[in-house]
DNA sequence: CCCTCAATTCGATATTTCTCGAAATATAAG
DNA sequence: CTTATATTTCGAGAAATATCGAATTGAGGG
């Protein structure tokens, strides 16, 4: 049940949140929760014209980042939580190992160990 | 001591990693750890004229992921770890809470116990 | 069925990004 | 000082992205 990690998934992924406008709108969709916000809703939050919200949240739809479900006559974005776990986690595993990103991790899980230490002192 | 992490700087950095060649660059400097590898030989591993390669290389370094210093009459490209963790804590904070993202987080520490439990099992 | 509200698709345009050969720069070696 | 090697900068063209008003589709309400 992994979602898909392949390397142009990634590349997608990335993209979609590399854009000051859609990460906004990412944000307002974590913080929004899984019952997300309706598109005109969004559009107002953020400022931005209809159309050109709308060729945002079909950028990061595509990317699978976001998911939409009508609710009456509007359309309800919301986060897809799972995806955005598969990318940190790609960036943890991928792009944060081998070296010095983790201090010292002789066994597998120390690395983690020691973030977790980091973080929560 | 925390790292810059303005919006500007995390979509710079979303974006340095958002291209196929870049990423690919990047995964590359992170195995290769702390002393990093010569731009030549970065350009020959991925198949690239040194030119594009170079073009990729300022682009990362002007998002800071990754450093050059000079070894001999070659330059050497190293990634930089920190900045990396910063992006990935960036958006396990700011986009991987509120919600579904981390399974049940009640005290500050839990959201960050329960991934280490996910990976180490 | 007609009207309204919500949202998307369609053009058309401006901007940015990517690519790569040719020329320039810097460092070392002879 | 001349030559060779490593890399960047320049210039120019092709492709992808972002923006937004106008036209279109979809869902309810009267």
């Amino acid at each position: 049940m992994e979602s898909d990690s392949s390397l142009a998934t990634i590349v997608d992924r990335l993209a979609a949140l590399a854009q000051p406008h859609r990460l906004a709108v990412f944000r307002l969709l974590v913080v929004a929760g899984p019952d997300g916000r309706a598109a005109g809703d969004i559009a107002e939050a953020v400022g931005l014209p209809g159309s050109t919200l709308s060729f945002h949240l079909a950028h990061l739809k595509r990317a699978g980042l976001v998911r939409a479900a009508r609710e009456g006559r509007s359309l309800h974005y919301a986060a897809d939580f799972a995806a955005m776990r598969g990318l940190v986690d790609f960036l943890t595993k991928n792009c944060c190992t081998g070296a010095a990103c983790a201090p010292v991790a002789e066994k597998p899980g120390d690395a983690l160990r020691a973030l977790l230490e980091r973080h929560v002192a």
